[in-house]
DNA sequence: GAAGCGTGGCC
DNA sequence: TGGCCAAGCTT
């Protein structure tokens, strides 16, 4: 491949054509790394337009390394709610408290070292040395995997050839706008359906362009059937209040608050299963009153039906046996949790359901 | 190396 | 509606 008329027909067409995004400084600028790390990080599997409110609301909340630090989880993970992929939110948390402590507040510029940090892989090193400190650092994405699939027209090309690609084509000038100039080539021009070949800066180089293969390039992978879990949800009220739990941290939407939960047996009514979870996650013996609301939901890899049920309580005080924590909470303060979107959408429904003790508990 | 991990948009 | 996909990382 020639990758040095690659590289500059790259930087020209990204000069004229790169999208005004909030995390990208005018040229000459010097970027603020706690912003661009923070932009790498929400981006992960996730869209530009999603990512934008996110990433605003974000720097006024937690401005600067030291901010963010000083935060508690539950700040950081109310913030990141809805963004999904949680323990992004908890990785980078933690990973910024390291900066505060071990680096004296100043995000390391050294490869290695910023490597090490949690949740920043390869593409995430090689995106922030690149774009925030000017190394000559690869990146290999979801892009540029489909770009240099087109490229050399090759269907499924191997990890251990797309890197080294990529880093031929790095070294020399403003080695941050070359890899954007893949990705945003990626994003808008050489997208997944329907590429905009007519629009290309370098078709002329493009293996699948010339053989008219570019709509086969790469191969789709063969998805798996979802597995689906039947879920019971008791909505545990007292008073005027709602039992909530937050989630182990190592668990599926771990440190996220939410109701209890427990898969249902075969055979098993969700009032069974919602009475079986209050025993079995909180020790605490529960009456199941009326049927709430179902809920679908599909998560990566799993489908799920949650089935809420009204409880109220029978005996005892709740303990966090299958989570790190309880709360009873008002529901007028349920909003101060930081609740994954499914939980929110039964909290949502709940709500609407009068709110004392069932007239036949 | 494969599986697990969220959510929303698009066709 | 349902499957696919999006600036990946961890175990």
């Amino acid at each position: 491949m020639d990758f040095p008329t690659l590289r500059s027909r790259l930087l020209a067409w990204y000069d004229d054509a790169r999208r005004d995004l909030p995390w990208r400084t005018p040229r000459g600028q010097a970027p603020d790394p706690y912003r661009v790390w923070l932009s790498e990080v929400m981006l992960q599997q996730t869209r530009v337009e999603t990512v934008r409110p996110y990433y605003a609301r974000w720097l006024e909340r937690f401005p600067t390394v030291d901010a963010l630090a000083a935060a508690p989880l539950d700040d950081v993970l109310k913030a990141w709610e809805g963004l999904g992929y949680y323990s992004r939110a908890r990785n980078f948390h933690r990973a910024v408290q390291e900066v505060a402590s071990r680096h004296g507040g100043r995000v390391p510029g050294e490869p290695d070292a910023f490597r090490a940090l949690p949740g920043v892989g390869r593409y995430t090193a090689g995106a922030v040395m690149s774009i925030a400190f000017g190394r000559e650092e690869p990146v290999v994405d979801g892009n540029v995997r489909r770009v240099f699939a087109r490229w050399t027209d090759d269907p499924a090309p191997a990890e251990d050839a797309l890197w080294p690609m990529a880093a031929a084509l790095v070294p020399g000038e403003r080695p941050g706008d070359v890899n954007q100039a893949v990705m945003e080539l990626g994003a808008t021009v050489c997208t997944p359906r329907s590429p905009r070949c007519g629009e290309c800066p370098v078709r002329g180089l493009c293996a699948a362009y010339a053989a008219g293969t570019q709509n086969e390039r790469p191969a789709p992978k063969k998805a798996r059937p979802l597995p689906h879990e039947d879920t019971a949800v008791p909505v545990i009220h007292r008073g005027g209040e709602v039992l909530l739990v937050r989630r182990p941290v190592r668990a599926r939407l771990g440190g996220m608050w939410g109701f209890p939960q427990a898969i249902r047996h075969p055979g098993e009514s969700a009032s069974a299963a919602a009475e079986r979870a209050a025993a079995e996650g909180l020790d605490l013996a529960v009456r199941a009153g009326a049927p709430v609301a179902s809920v679908d939901h599909t998560f990566t890899h799993v489908r799920a039906t949650y089935h809420a049920v009204r409880c109220t309580v029978v005996w005892g005080e709740p303990r966090a046996v299958r989570y790190d924590e309880v709360a009873w909470v008002p529901w007028e303060r349920i909003g101060g949790y930081a609740l994954p979107v499914a939980q929110k959408r039964i909290a949502a429904l709940a709500a609407l359901h009068p709110t004392g003790p069932h007239p036949l508990a």
